[in-house]
DNA sequence: ACTTTATCTGTAACCGGTTACACATAGAGG
DNA sequence: CCTCTATGTGTAACCGGTTACAGATAAAGT
């Protein structure tokens, strides 16, 4: 490994003058910075940034944490913050927590270890008093809380949104789909979607379900129709099991949006590429991680004024499994 | 922050006999143990990686450069990699590098500036020069290479299945769809298929497309049916193409499979909820992600006799988007 | 001509760990 | 009783950077 003194000694200058020209700060004479220059470009050399974060006491890393990469909602959210990180200079430590406390704790130790700068993280556990104790920056992603700054879209509005739109299509039998309890998100738009159609003139009833992955979308599916045949109108948890709720539907020979409609939750990439399209409440994924890691930045900055939350815009997205009208 | 000197101070001994118990190596008497085992809950001290790594010169991070997470097969692959990483105590640091040189060699400096111990790579520019410089060790997923250990699935031998398959079921006209040309797994399958078709008895075609992504996919769609409006039979790129492309079959009001069958590759966990759901050749990705973490940590270990690579078998995987015969 | 100030550079302390080495003590073996 | 070895502990060097501080020189101000 090529070090700050080999560069010193090709030079014929001391580490410290080394030092400053790479971190651009203190004088340097012309010839001097020239003759530095050479010799990095000569050794190829790239400053160890284990050293630098060890006496700096900060890294360029910053900590991302996300339930599950494998749910496709989840990758957007990644790519958004690892873009705007990325443009920043920062780089990514990554963790998948499963909502499982133990792993989320044993990231957030990782991270903290490792000195990152700030972390982001869409889990649901903020209230466990390690991020209490944690003096970084620290940015929600995709959850709400009062005590840190957060970027998420508005659950209950979209689950609003859901509703009121199922209805208007003339939905009479409405199923809505309850996702997982731990979930908070997946309970702000379930109650949204309470809300909205308990005041409305329209029979509805819940399925509960438990998860939202794609092995056990199909059997959500199966069990909807099993327990509500003759439903017509369906407020799914998200994409996914709306997508499986649309394939089992089209399977026990029903007609998509005739027959029933489905509404599904998030607009995930293959939303678009369903058959039929799936209409859905598309969240902005990639652009809530840009958001996110933007507010991050500003806070790691200390940036004056900097929002404490940004609450994202959730909107309809009309495809092939809501009526035209 | 609490460092080792606070816990030192606490239990009344020195920094050594504090690493000593940290590390549990050397002597140490078993009331002092206990002494500063309890500073250390005391105090709720955890050691700091980044010192450490710096003395030791390496770190418990391993680098993982993939090219787009948003690519519903490299999820699945990450997932794989950092389940079996995080079980041996390695934390991940990621990369999205969009097959893009700059960005490539941007994370692989990251990697080495920040002590990895290792890097999983399932990029193109292996063969770029940096990687010969690097003396770490490093191994290529969802590549193959002569030069690096690597895991991956046998591309040939899955497009000699899709066209076997396709041909034994009867496709008359067959259109292969070849991915983008820059991607090596994805002119293996291509090979693998024309290999198969050219000494078969059938027409077939050849549409080329020069992406993967989901925004793209539904134009090839499209695209393919204009020029080849009475293809019956359909190798597909990838299944996001492959979802595209049964969407839009379905569309023109084809029917599946009895006018046109439809074979993927890949096998994402969507590729089961599609309608119909979609005949795929199956990578086990998540499994080819912990075997890629496995072999790495292998030869970081520097276990003896480590093999140089593993090829995943490929398996078809029948759905509805084939004759049952 | 003398002080002041700006510019340039090097020495060494420091970040928080690990470990080589020195030293001390105690029990074992002769 | 004396040596030898095993055990236990502390001191200080070290990892590769950054930066406070000091010293040197030259230009500017009076």
């Amino acid at each position: 490994m090529v070090t700050i003194k080999d560069v010193a000694r090709e030079a014929g200058v001391s580490v410290a003058t080394v030092s400053r020209v790479l971190n651009d700060n203190g004088y340097v004479g012309a010839d001097t910075r020239k003759k530095v220059m050479e010799a990095i470009a000569e050794l190829n050399y790239s400053p160890n940034e284990v050293a630098r974060s060890l006496y700096k006491r900060e890294s360029r890393l910053i900590g991302l944490l996300l339930p599950d990469i494998t749910n496709p909602f989840f990758p957007q959210l990644a790519r958004g913050v690892e873009d705007e990180l990325s443009e920043a200079g920062y780089r990514l430590l990554l963790g998948n927590s499963d909502e499982n406390i133990q792993k989320e704790l044993d990231y957030i130790q990782t991270f903290v270890q490792n000195n990152v700068v700030g972390i982001i993280t869409a889990t649901n556990h903020v209230d466990y008093k390690i991020y209490e104790a944690l003096d970084l920056p620290l940015v929600l992603l995709d959850r709400a809380s009062e005590n840190y700054p957060a970027v998420y879209a508005d659950g209950r509005e979209g689950g609003l949104l859901a509703a009121k739109t199922l209805i208007k299509k003339g939905a009479q039998r409405i199923t809505l789909v309850k996702g997982p309890t731990n979930i908070k998100p997946a309970q702000d738009r379930y109650k949204g979607a309470i809300e909205e159609l308990s005041q409305a003139d329209v029979d509805f009833s819940v399925l509960s379900t438990t998860s939202y992955s794609f092995e056990d979308a199909q059997g959500w599916a199966e069990e909807l129709f099993d327990k509500f045949p003759d439903t017509d109108g369906i407020i799914a948890s998200n994409d996914i099991v709306g997508i499986a709720i649309v394939h089992e539907a089209l399977e026990r020979g029903k007609r998509i949006p005739e027959d029933v409609q489905i509404i599904g939750y998030d607009d995930i990439p293959q939303s678009r590429l369903s058959y039929p399209t799936l209409s859905t409440i598309r969240q902005p994924a990639y652009e809530m991680g840009r958001e996110a890691a933007k507010l991050l930045i500003r806070t790691i900055k200390k940036e004056p004024g900097v929002e404490q939350t940004i609450q994202m815009p959730v909107e309809l997205v009309e495809r092939k499994t809501t009526r035209k009208e």
